[in-house]
DNA sequence: CGCGAATCTTGACGAGTGTCAAGAGTTTTC
DNA sequence: GAAAACTCTTGACACTCGTCAAGATTCGCG
């Protein structure tokens, strides 16, 4: 463990008094997600990540104490830049119909352009079935998810002028239930799985509303 | 590769011309399947394996050429003897209201029962988004749980005297992410994961259905 | 029984793993 | 500009993995 220089003087809030530290942690973390996603969490090494980078192998265990640990802050950081993903639909959607358009559209492009990520996700959430100190962060991140997904809903459910008929538990499931299928589909190259995600959310939302109040 | 007896006579249809190999097979399976939902995919290695079970580590490469092979053949034989899992349910039920309990009971029964068999699959699922090789099989196990559940929902339209209102991969898609939460929220000690799942399925199915004609 | 085929065990191999310690290189501080 | 702190590289360690070959054991049939 470094010796962490408790740094009794913060004078300088401009840069690099211990958080450059930080700095490094986000650039290998940025550096592996991009093996992570290649590989996968159990085919990925340390020395594969750490080729695919700037570092060398053994830098690893400067900036984290573990494998588990830097894979833990790896899909963590991610899931914080993508937790809002849909806020702008949520902020600009201007009717029903418009928003379910424009969360559908967003769906398939997040599989177009980060399908590597995605399944990341899901295999490290298979592992935490098996792997105890895996589900603290996974249960983190599946709510904040599911926090999203409430979001969105809600604001459909207030431009329809209405209430959720569903809680969000369960609206979440079911989302990721159909995304992860069309995920399947797409990296298998089943023509149309994209297309289908589509249609399916626009079938979908509708039912996910108490009859008008 | 074993130099395959080409047996010309199958004059003896009791037992043990070469179908003894098979039943090694089986048994094999059986007890890797125990070890595969204990430790997962990954982790599981072959002397495991061989040491939760009667044979010695070697012995995997006489009736498998590969440990793939041998994983996918487990849980192949896994998903024959549980794709009818609700084939019960969809026979014996009386009324919708019927069925719909009859299945909610189903699926929590076999989250106490078959929680390892369970997490396997979405191990496996997760690993065929990253490895070819195991994407055939996937793939045809996922067609055959949606099967599955299409049986369960229009048998539910029938009873009900209408239609169902979705198409069958995606009531497969979220029946599968609820189920897929539920196990998650059980491996992790989540009181009342069970009963959130079986409330979630009687509050879903009836979404499930167009209106009565 | 006895012989040959089928079945299984044992032990080894090379490759790959996470981890870590020793030291080289770099930056900061006085 | 020297000393101290920080950063990073290199190389080795102990271990596990899948695979396979060589031999022991068991089985079935003449």
């Amino acid at each position: 463990m470094p010796p962490m220089t408790q740094v009794a003087a913060p004078k300088s809030p401009r840069r690099t008094p211990a958080d450059k530290h930080d700095e490094r942690r986000k650039a290998l973390a940025e550096s592996a997600l991009r093996t992570l996603g290649e590989l996968g969490y159990a085919r990925a090494s340390l020395r594969e990540i750490a080729n695919n980078s700037e570092f060398s192998h053994g830098v690893v265990h400067y900036y984290f104490n573990d494998k588990l640990e830097l894979i833990v802050y790896c899909v963590r950081y991610y899931k914080q830049t993508c937790v809002h993903r849909y806020d702008g639909v949520v902020a600009e959607a201007t009717s029903p119909d418009d928003l379910v358009t424009r969360f559908g559209d967003k769906l398939v492009e997040t599989i177009v352009e980060e399908a590597p990520m995605h399944r990341l996700w899901y295999d490290l959430r298979s592992q935490s079935m098996f792997e105890e100190s895996l589900r603290e962060a996974v249960t983190q991140i599946d709510q904040s998810l599911e926090d999203m997904i409430a979001r969105v809903v809600n604001r459909y459910a207030e431009l329809a002028d209405t209430e959720p008929a569903i809680p969000a538990p369960v609206a979440y499931g079911m989302f990721d239930g159909v995304f992860q299928q069309a995920l399947l589909g797409y990296l298998n190259g089943r023509d149309g799985a994209l297309d289908d995600l589509r249609d399916q959310v626009v079938g979908l939302m509708p039912m996910l509303l108490a009859p008008k109040r």
